[in-house]
DNA sequence: AATGAATGAGTATTCATTCAT
DNA sequence: TATGAATGAATACTCATTCAT
């Protein structure tokens, strides 16, 4: 029996990934559409097709489930932020980038982060324990990559603001009430037409005052 | 024996009234605590320090004791906004207003908002069903408000932005978040420090960008 | 203070015996409307205008005032039985009077029997220890005493039949299927079409036949 | 490995109607003992040997696991009535069978009348809704099979009367009678006795009687 | 006597989790 | 591994009854 398993994985192996990204997957599109409290193991066992039991073979219950669909949610947001966020060195095309990562993430798994919210009231469900390790950290790291973003827009005058940290929140408020009142509004408008109007708002508010003025929001409705 | 029955309820109906107050804002205090799943009528009852039964003398059930909490929440609120944000003619004063309004409220109903969002996930708990009437419209009335300040303070030259309902939302959004930061962070800095930060912040990006500068923010860590 | 309390009762006695009198009709209703098991004491309070514990001033519990019904209804049944169909001589005529007797009584309280069987199922309610005493022999003296204008008939050979109960049982269980079909179909028939419906129908059939007495049954204990 | 899956169902799917079917055989012997509303759903699962759960695995609640009680009974009854009675040519006889069947099935399903009556008082548990459809018109069915069964009789000049449904009505009223009285005295006579007795009792009086016509009831609809 | 607010034991129902096949 | 029937703790809600005023 020729195990060759670090250089692919037997087609058991194989099989066992794809199982478990099915549930994942239907898993996200049960939580989505019943929030987490009203989605049943039931439910989403029946949506990906497999058997209860068999969701238990994967994972330990409905709360790790759970939190294995926010660490691919997550895990696909940072993954496309490094690539095509942190990758650029412009602080302001970087903004950008992130604006437009943000509205597209967010379409993506439209309604996820809603969910997020639902799970984590009070005390129910320690997030630090329920959450996988390797998903602990990960919105800090995030909120610092940002940070460091501004910090550099700052230093080289491009933005205007003392405290980076101010501007990453004022980022993620703004994306957050915006997305959050469109998403009242379905799909009205296309998603670059979003995007543009965002960009607007947000990159021209924050850039440093200076002679110019072509900065200024423009174009928008 | 005189009788000034509209002037002044019975003994009954006034401990009535008391013991309704008393179980809206047990049930306030357990929500926040426990999420609204998480929260048991049983929970709510005892921390009123009443039988399970007593409750539903009052009530029509759960779901009509959160409608009548997040009531409460949304007519203090209102009354708070008519009263020192709405009178203010002047809009940068307003706008400074409300963001004092709005830091100051959420301490009052600490982490409520939380649970208001747990609350109404996908379909469940139909809001409009739930809801008392008169609270159905609430949020969109203050947006309408919100947005009608912006628009005063747009013609008059003070704000600078082409669609005032973006300013609202950007208002708002930035509220949130710093306001969930901080709620992570606890009682860290006075009230009244973050509230001179927030004005800062915000009104000084908002300002239209004239010759002066002295608008910007400043002095801010 | 004079007290002539036998020859006549104080205003207080009148008083409460019409509220007893009240409660116990206001019960009777809802009794019938709502079957033993859907009806509150709080709807049987409101029906009667007093509040629920008034209620509890007169009768021990639910259990204790629906017995009450049931002796007033049996009382009132008794009182005319005796008046206007033991005071008959003649057996068929009394017969006769008594399936008029019967119809009319179901008339004034309608459906109350559905709800007499809706009260007695397996174990619950102990009939002997709820009803009062008075009323607890009723069932069986009424039955006793229409037997006994059978046994009469049958000797004066008005009436064909061995044994006079199964007459009495066979009136008993005529008028009640009847009784049971018109209900459903309301009130279609004038009640005085029905019961000379039903004097046909059954006199006929009990009626001595003529000269053969073959078909008659026989070999029965 | 041959498969004969039509032919025999597997031994999970045996397994599952069997479970099911001593689901609703303990729901009714807990309905006949403690009547519908006195029945607990705990009681029931506990007279199955299975947990409550279970029994919400195959039935939708108490009303849907009773709505079953009563159309296995609806069933049973109607099996035989078709096999035992419609199946005989001859009226008297059919009559006489239908007697014995009635006593008979009386005897299995003892006392289970008892709770259909309770359980439908005024307008609660929609009975409509509640049973299954294929339950709905058993029962008119069952009458209108009766009367057509003594159309029969009587054109063939077997049965005296002038409308057959009056014949359903009182065979009806009487077998009813006689089971309630017979039921408070147990198991005092052997059921062949009663069955025999209840023939004679009422098949002869039924019968045309010899010559004369004029004893007949009359002017009936 | 009359009131009606307070009580709390009792019940139907849900659903995450287990385990024998 | 996959299955899905069985489990039973947990929870919202009802309503007869009590008792202070």
């Amino acid at each position: 029996m020729p195990e060759k398993r670090s250089a692919r994985p037997s087609r058991r192996q194989r099989e066992r990934e794809a199982h478990r990204r099915e549930l994942v997957e239907a898993a996200e599109r049960v939580f989505v559409r019943e929030g987490y409290h009203g989605a049943t193991v039931d439910q989403i066992a029946q949506e990906a097709e497999f058997a209860v039991g068999t969701l238990y073979n994967f994972f330990k219950g409905k709360d790790d489930l759970y939190a294995h669909v926010t660490e691919r949610v997550a895990r696909d947001f940072m993954g496309r932020f490094e690539d095509g966020v942190l990758s650029i060195a412009d602080p302001e095309k970087a903004v950008a980038a992130l604006i437009e990562l943000r509205l597209t993430h967010f379409e993506d798994h439209r309604g996820f982060f809603r969910v997020f919210l639902e799970a984590s009231p009070g005390s129910q469900m320690d997030p630090a324990g329920a959450l996988p390790e390797s998903c602990a950290g990960l919105y800090e790291q995030y909120m610092d990559a940002v940070t460091e973003i501004f910090r550099r827009g700052i230093s080289q005058g491009v933005f205007d603001g003392l405290d980076p940290l101010y501007l990453t929140l004022c980022l993620d408020g703004i994306i957050t009430a915006f997305t959050a009142y469109w998403s009242k509004r379905e799909p009205a408008e296309p998603l670059a037409v979003r995007v543009e109007k965002m960009k607007g708002e947000f990159i021209g508010r924050l850039k440093r005052r200076g002679g110019e003025d072509g900065g200024g929001p423009s174009g928008l409705t």
